[in-house]
DNA sequence: ACCTGAACACCGTTCAAGT
DNA sequence: ACCTGAACACCGTTCAAGT
């Protein structure tokens, strides 16, 4: 009979309400779609006041930048290319690992990609995910041209690779090109890096 | 002393709204960025009452419908590369406009390839204009290639293509790369497509 | 036919107040 | 320190009513 009763979302406070908040959103994310996530949807699912979120997060963008961010680290570690032989391998493997995280995660991508960022306002966390990840690929790069790092062509390389990659994934996740039924992504980034060799090869004989 | 006289906003109604709003929206899209665009405040600026688009927009989603497909009949303009020598430079020339477009419009082509068409849900007439466009890309890499339009060669070789500007584009427009300060458009685009092809000239050689 | 105002169900965010 | 409820300024959308 005390107040303590739990009253079906457990009383007063939780505990580790951040992370309860960080989990719920990424659950809604691919849900509701990146625009259309809401603090207050969120805080509902967890249980609390609309108002709760405002104690742990400094507004929304900041919820959902923490949210990229976490997108990012994770693309990051599933670059690597582990076991490639050559460099075409190594290039192709990084391509389809990004490919395939966009097309598992597509809100997140979304995200981490949309407008909500283009302001040059967002966290520090996010903007240092975001470098990490792009260090990563200009890792794969840098082994790929076999020059160092931090030299301007490898910048430039990694640059246009990923402009490549990002243009398919988003392409595909916002199903403008729609993605061949039939196939795999392993098939379908094959496919497309054919004809983006076969576009260089004339440029090659000019 | 009648009725008629205007009170500031020019009385009941406006005469062709369904063109005033979309001139409105597009001019406040860019101000405000896509997702924030709201049919509330374009009907205020136009001068008339919230509800008033309704009777010529079903809804938001067909405004900003509307505005998306305009802007690719815009960019099927630009793209067609008048005089140019040889394939190398129809295609450079055909990836700047595309670049140019987006640096000059960044809002519209964020709507354009945002999350709000994302779902299959859009109207028809942005669905034509997008396919027009990638059509006429499809028509100069077909030149470059010297190969008939519908063959699946061409088709890929164009998607490549496109995956590769608009990864480009996208990229600079959602601030992910920095537009470096000192440069044009040109230049910019020159630059990286000379990444792209240090990349391809290594796998060559494998 | 075209437009308005009130109303409903949502938002993000602030602030005084409660535990 | 952590959470809540009421409140404010916004949304999209519907509907009965006005011209």
């Amino acid at each position: 009979m005390t107040k303590h009763s739990p009253r079906s979302r457990d009383a007063y406070h939780v505990g580790n309400l951040a992370p309860q908040l960080l989990k719920a959103a990424r659950h809604m994310l691919e849900q509701v779609g990146p625009t259309k996530l809401s603090l207050r949807a969120v805080s509902e699912r967890v249980g609390v006041s609309a108002t709760a979120a405002y104690h742990h997060y400094a507004n929304r963008a900041e919820l959902i930048g923490h949210l990229a961010a976490q997108g990012f680290r994770e693309l990051a570690q599933e670059l690597p290319t582990h076991g490639s032989e050559n460099g075409l391998q190594a290039l192709r493997n990084a391509c389809l690992a990004y490919f395939s995280f966009a097309r598992a995660n597509p809100a997140l991508y979304q995200l981490m990609f949309g407008p909500e960022f283009a302001d040059g306002q967002m966290p520090l966390e996010l903007h240092g995910a975001r470098d990490q990840a792009f260090s990563e690929l200009r890792r794969i790069v840098a082994e790929v041209l076999e020059l160092d790092m931090e030299q301007p062509e490898v910048r430039r390389a990694a640059l246009a690779g990923w402009s490549y990659t990002h243009g398919l994934a988003s392409l595909v996740i916002h199903r403008v090109l729609i993605f061949p039924a039939g196939t795999t992504d392993q098939r379908f980034v094959d496919s497309t890096l054919q004809g983006l060799l076969q576009l260089f090869q004339v440029e090659k004989g000019t």
